[in-house]
DNA sequence: GCGAAATCGTTGCGATTGCAATGACAATAT
DNA sequence: ATATTGTCATTGCAATCGCAACGATTTCGC
């Protein structure tokens, strides 16, 4: 039998996340311009209080360098704060300015509920699909 | 309760997505060096036969552009025959050559196995995974 | 304490991407 | 038949991305 791309979990995987994710962005465009990194980044900002750019990287799989135009942009924009770090002066301190908080509450609110139709949208099989992305997500393959 | 960017479903399906693309893509690059579009094209065309950049357009979740350079980097290699199209001389009409054949041969089988692994380390939420994808992929959402 | 190695954020740069425009051809309407 | 409209693949271009420096700092080894 020849292989079928469209029985690839791989592959079906990467349509549905990249399917998923333009419907999202197209919620949040409506109410703030943001690109996906700059969304990443306030979302986790908005949960983790003042972080570094690296604690970031780490928990949110972006590039270093996508945090920090991001950063960037979001300062810019008046919604992050940024500034260095009392111990260690490598660090940059983010943070969420009040208006980034406000916005972020404002996102969070369309994120739920974007994310409640989807669950509706999965139905039953809802709690499988958590577990097997909570599988997935903490394998860490190291090599 | 404030939002939480790890119980985000779309934003774990996308890290989900991205982390198993990647694994893949270290298996196959070390039997050829494809990018992601390439893979999906060789892979199209095996199991479809002879099809136009647009067939594989609609069926592979690819733009266009890309679809056509990868195309035209497969043909330099050998690997996919681009000829006109007999009746509508504007479609341009691919497929595999019998190396582009042979290759996809060891590809599928490659694929097969990593398959096997994910499925393996999904466990028994594999099934209703596999639900979930179809409902996620084929609702198309027109606007 | 001092030099070497590691860490952090930023920047540069090449490669990839997605969108829009183009040019070639086909289908439709009049 | 001709003109208009639509479709197809390619190309150009701007934006994005990821990797690899790089400077600034800190930590480690001795």
């Amino acid at each position: 039998m020849t292989f079928h791309l469209d029985d690839f979990l791989p592959y079906r995987l990467s349509v549905a996340a990249a399917q998923i994710s333009r419907r999202f962005a197209a919620r949040y465009a409506e109410e703030a311009g943001l690109t996906i990194p700059e969304w990443r980044v306030l979302a986790h900002l908005n949960h983790s209080g003042t972080v570094s750019v690296r604690d970031i990287h780490n928990r949110v799989n972006l590039d270093k360098s996508m945090i920090s135009r991001a950063a960037t942009r979001l300062q810019e924009a008046g919604l992050v704060r940024k500034s260095g770090h009392e111990a260690d002066r490598r660090l940059v301190s983010l943070e969420l300015t009040s208006q980034g908080k406000t916005l972020m509450q404002r996102l969070g609110r369309i994120a739920e509920d974007f994310q409640t139709e989807l669950l509706a949208e999965i139905g039953e099989d809802a709690p499988a699909m958590s577990r097997v992305l909570d599988r997935l997500i903490t394998t860490q393959h190291m090599e």
